[in-house]
DNA sequence: TTAGTCAAGTGGAGCA
DNA sequence: TGCTCCACTTGACTAA
């Protein structure tokens, strides 16, 4: 399943250098991100992306400018394989989508509709790369990567707590995963049959023997997880720094 | 049409 | 009081 990576290559964005290295940690991230069923060309394949900082300056040297012209991005992009071409439009689509949301946000009069604006696949490329670095940003930090970025400070903040919660949200699921079916406690409804020393039901409304289990009646409750006592939010924060 | 993703909105809590 | 955090929720968008 993470074979069936597409050939997109952040070269295609950047200065299209020769050599691919191999970004492990962030491969990880978007093969899970595979595994759960994430669209691939939304999010640029990291297989073939720089490490490093010096790929933030490339960055930011080429594609990162959201109020610059599209033609410099076309510029960066046109330079590509021929299967490419169908994703390259798409990311173009994309791209002007994004900017021409970021200009609804601009001008909030042009339209009532709320608007999300589409970050670029190398802006998410390097929010991603800084968020494997580190977590948590401080003040300057996230001043300088949104300068970089050119996206907006509460923008990156926004990301980054948006990130944090999904990694949550994912590791939670996996922990419930791997957690046996036995342990997972039932919350079964259970009516009061005495109450003050009062009986409260007839002798025809008890159930009888064939009747079966209450939770066969509900096989999935997708609330469930909210009541594990067994999930220690402190093993799940991803080390708050607090 | 529906389910999934994601940026942004909301609200409560903690901190200086 | 203002900022940032988490834990959702909302609404736009897309692929199947």
């Amino acid at each position: 399943m993470a074979n069936n990576r597409t050939s997109f290559s952040i070269h295609n964005i950047l200065n299209r250098g020769p050599a691919c290295e191999k970004n492990s940690a962030l491969d990880e991230e978007y093969a899970d991100e595979q595994v759960h069923g994430e669209r691939e060309t939304r999010v640029c394949s990291s297989s073939s992306l720089p490490v490093g900082t010096a790929g933030a300056e490339r960055i930011s040297s080429c594609v990162l400018g959201l109020d610059s012209s599209s033609s410099d991005q076309h510029s960066c992009e046109e330079e590509s394989t021929g299967e490419d071409n169908s994703l390259e439009r798409r990311h173009d689509m994309d791209q002007q989508k994004s900017q021409s949301r970021n200009f609804e946000d601009n001008n909030p009069k042009s339209s009532k509709k709320r608007s999300r604006a589409a970050f670029s696949h190398a802006q998410v490329y390097e929010l991603e790369r800084r968020f494997n670095l580190q977590r948590y940003l401080s003040g300057p930090e996230r001043a300088d990567l949104a300068g970089v970025l050119k996206l907006t400070e509460t923008q990156v903040k926004i990301w980054f707590q948006n990130r944090r919660y999904k990694t949550k949200r994912r590791q939670m699921a996996a922990e419930l995963a791997l957690t046996p079916t036995t342990t997972l406690a039932k919350r079964v409804a259970v009516k009061v049959l005495v109450r003050n020393d009062q009986r409260q039901y007839n002798a025809e409304e008890l159930p009888s023997p064939s009747v079966p289990p209450l939770y066969q009646s509900f096989p999935y409750y997708p609330y469930m997880f909210c009541f594990q006592p067994w999930v220690s939010g402190n093993t799940l924060s991803g080390g708050l720094m607090h």
